[in-house]
RNA sequence: AGGAGUGUAGCUCAACUGGUAGAGCACCGGUCUCCAAAACCGGGGGUUGGGGGUUCGAGCCCCUCCACUCCUG
């Protein structure tokens, strides 16, 4: 079969399965791009905490979106999504394979699929309805979504806070169930998507989420968390909810002993991995037989492997540079 | 060595005067179309330290062994 699109290689795997550091070898072997697709890695104050690549691993290859969002601001996927596909076109254009990492799945799957084309929601309308769910809470909001946009609550869990809100933004903003604009399914990305996702086994994953949150406390993960405090930032916003965050927040408060803060990070750190990787196995991969599952954490000594595997399963097509 | 106490789910603990064990957390599974490192939904677990005895029936009572803790020497 000819595929005659562009390649984009997806590289996807749960926090610290290794895929940024893959992601950086393979770039630097295929003349490649990489390109985050992690939702908190793009905000710049928040460098150590996502581990966000830096120093050498960066000079092996272009790195593009990491930290180019200030914490106050708000990503969404179809922000991330639209300067995603910037620069992607902006590699191919240079003749460089783009590479999206992350594990953000949610993410990797609107550039795959596109999303249904909603309207923007004025950011007054989200304020009212946010401040609504404060004071109604999950279950009278629901039962008032309920009465506008039947379809949409009986779809949503009455705890969902998230997707409630969300569906009601919609509606008061649009006067149409969420449900009807999603009825359209969005456009899918115009190139030949090659994916690879890291599945290295459960304990493994959590014993590297716990030394790497030791790492990035002896390198000053607190430090951050202050200076991040220090520009008293709406706590609602999503940087101020990554990993670390606020647990390393709590110890500054005077609230956790520095102990407790690190074993709290490290057990959200394990939840985390432990729900990427439910979305991996079920959404990212699903049916598809084409995705190259690697069930093993990437690292140097075994990038002939990976390189081997890569060159035979998903960089074999015209249009890729092999 | 003597005295006292404790031993129940991975952890912390609960179970009225004996009626065949629950809760939080952890852990596990799942959902996922615009704040997703988010927001949710669901679940299994224990020969109640071992052995013996009393009893219709023992986590609860008796004996014994083991482990740990504290006190005294």
């Amino acid at each position: 079969m000819k595929d005659s699109r562009p390649t984009v290689l997806l590289i996807a795997g749960p926090t610290a399965s290794g895929k940024s550091a893959l992601a950086a070898a393979v770039a630097a072997a295929w003349e490649g791009t990489v390109i985050n697709a992690d939702s908190m890695q793009v905000y710049r104050e928040l460098e150590l905490l996502t581990a966000r690549p830096r120093g050498a691993e960066l000079k092996t290859a272009p790195h593009r979106l990491y930290g180019v969002l200030a914490a106050a601001e708000v990503c969404s996927a179809a922000r991330w999504r639209a300067l995603a596909m910037a620069e992607v076109e902006a590699a191919l254009a240079a003749g460089r394979l783009p590479i999206l990492v992350g594990g953000t799945g949610l993410y990797l799957r609107s550039f795959a699929e596109g999303l249904s084309a909603v309207p923007e929601v004025p950011p007054e309308v989200r304020r009212t309805a946010r401040a609504e769910m404060m004071t109604l809470g999950a279950a009278a909001f629901h039962a008032r979504l309920a009465e506008h946009d039947p379809v949409m609550a009986a779809r949503l869990a009455p705890g969902d806070r998230q997707r409630l809100l969300r569906a009601w933004e919609v509606f008061t903003a649009t006067g149409r169930s969420l449900a009807d604009w999603q009825a359209a399914p969005g456009t899918p990305s115009p190139y030949r998507l090659a994916k690879l996702c890291l599945l290295p086994p459960r304990p493994l994953v959590y014993a590297a989420c716990d030394t790497r949150l030791e790492t990035m406390l002896a390198q000053g993960a607190v430090e951050e968390v202050a200076a991040l405090l220090a520009l008293k930032l709406d706590p609602a916003l999503p940087a101020m909810k990554a990993v670390g965050v606020p647990e390393f927040a709590a110890y500054l408060a005077g609230e956790a002993s520095l102990e407790q803060a690190l074993a709290r990070a490290q057990q959200a750190t394990r939840r985390y991995a432990k729900r990427q990787m439910t979305w991996l196995r079920h959404q990212f991969i699903g049916n598809d037989q084409a995705v190259l599952i690697m069930e093993t954490q990437y690292s140097e000594s075994q990038q002939q492997d990976f390189f081997a595997k890569i060159r035979r399963n998903l960089l074999t097509y015209p249009g890729s540079r092999v």
